[in-house]
DNA sequence: TCTGGGGTCCTAGGACCC
DNA sequence: TCTGGGGTCCTAGGACCC
């Protein structure tokens, strides 16, 4: 087997950069959801110090003493061009895996009987800029583990040019040997230091350890892991993204707050937003959960933090029933004078298809009637004509999160197209 | 004053059954 | 009253990923 990951470098940062040419070159970072904390940095960036998860609070001084620019996160513009460099790459290879926002695994078992593979690498990497704007780099390696290790390789040292090809076994022992044991995909935080304790340090520590020690004391994937880096696929190719399991939707508010009211609405917001990820999956759901909890990060306050789940009888997708169910938990839930900071809708136990049958909660049977009206409702919102929202949601939500420094969607909303003139 | 969001998988332990 | 083995299902917690 042969495979490439290829990952693009500080992908949310490059995404900004995209639109913003005079941007080149400066630091660039960008913030999560009301623009708490560091979620993206560019090598500028990186450059004068700043790290990852680091509040802005902490950074913002720093950051523009140097001339560099911040972002709140624009999800609609990182998905759109995810997709971009996604079907650019389906191009380039005849088997994709989407990993994630800024990652794919190619499939490259044969290529190498036709083209180096290094040069493969080069060549997908100036076509991805070329189509999208996105500066990526490859990693080739016989397994998934090792084509990461390939990529982590890539990234560290600047003179691979952004492409490492480890198909050579001697290869691999050179990059093991200098890469730490916390850097290999499957390797955590926790994992790293429980295997520092016992001595290893490196990926090629790993490999040489007791394969019957690994498997009593850390498991059945670390072991997994341990293969993978000596050659031996066990991680295949998924192209089909498969099907959900469960559905969370969650934030923090942009202020405490302590009124049922406003929770109710947060998390019927949240419901409806879940409802519409679970259609879209095609999915039907028995399991409904609503967690709130307190800032523990405010020591004076008195803390809370609790979860609570109902089990319908019967599995649905429309909104209303689950609206239904999370507002009577969200009430269940409540307790007064404590200030809340964050909550969250948690949709599990998915069937494909529902069934008409009532449950002692919801009054309604449903029918093909309210499917459609999902349907529409779905439809009306996807086209950016109009929202159709659920009275429960509320109007002004003023809880609702803070980003004062979003960038336009330059490619998903004709207001914002940029005009060339 | 300010500290993200959304997922998956494995394992251990308890309840329950024969 | 105490004692045994084997199995399933569910849940909570812990670990990982991006």
């Amino acid at each position: 087997m042969t495979y490439a990951l290829v990952d693009c470098n500080s992908f949310y940062a490059s995404c900004e950069r995209v639109f913003r040419p005079d941007l080149k070159n400066k630091p660039i970072i960008v913030l999560s959801n009301n623009d708490g904390c560091v979620v993206a940095l560019s090598k500028e960036a990186k450059e004068i110090g700043i790290k990852m998860c680091e509040p802005w609070f902490k950074v913002k001084n720093h950051l523009q003493k140097n001339k560099g620019v911040a972002f709140s996160s624009n999800y609609e513009l990182y998905a759109d061009i995810s997709m971009r460099v996604m079907q650019t790459l389906e191009h380039l290879a005849p088997k994709t895996e989407i990993y994630s926002i800024d990652e794919a695994f190619l499939d490259l078992t044969g290529v190498s009987s036709y083209m180096d593979l290094e040069d493969f690498g080069y060549s997908c990497k100036s076509t991805v800029m070329k189509w999208t704007g996105m500066p990526v780099r490859v990693g080739i390696g016989p397994t998934k583990t090792l084509a990461k290790a390939a990529s982590y390789g890539a990234k560290k040292y600047p003179k691979t040019n952004g492409v490492v090809d480890l198909s050579d076994k001697n290869r691999q022992k050179k990059l093991l040997e200098i890469m730490p044991v916390g850097e290999i995909w499957g390797v955590g935080y926790r994992l790293n230091e429980k295997l520092n304790r016992i001595g290893i340090r490196t990926a090629l520590d790993l490999i040489n350890a007791d394969t019957r020690l690994i498997r009593t004391r850390f498991g059945i994937l670390l072991q997994r892991t341990v293969m993978e880096l000596q050659g031996i696929p066990c991680i295949g190719l998924e192209e089909k993204p498969n099907t959900k399991k469960q559905i969370v939707v969650s934030r923090t508010f942009g202020r405490k707050i302590n009124k049922l009211v406003d929770i109710s609405e947060a998390v019927s917001d949240y419901s409806v937003r879940a409802c519409e990820k679970l259609r879209k999956e095609n999915q039907f759901c028995k399991m409904v959960s609503v967690f709130m909890r307190t800032n523990p990060f405010r020591k004076q306050d008195q803390q809370y933090s609790n979860i609570l789940s109902y089990k319908l009888s019967i599995p649905t997708n429309d909104t209303r029933d689950i609206l239904y169910v999370t507002r009577m938990i969200t009430e269940r839930l409540f307790k007064k004078n404590i200030n809340f900071i964050k909550a969250g809708v948690m949709l599990s136990d998915f069937y494909d298809k529902g069934v008409s049958q009532s449950d002692m909660f919801i009054r309604k049977n449903r029918n093909e009637k309210d499917i459609t009206l999902m349907k529409t409702i779905d439809r009306i919102n996807s086209t950016g004509i109009g929202k159709v929202n659920f009275a429960s949601q509320g109007i002004k939500k003023d809880w609702s999160m803070k980003r004062h420094m979003h960038s336009p969607r330059y490619t998903t909303n004709w207001e914002d197209f940029i005009v060339v003139s």
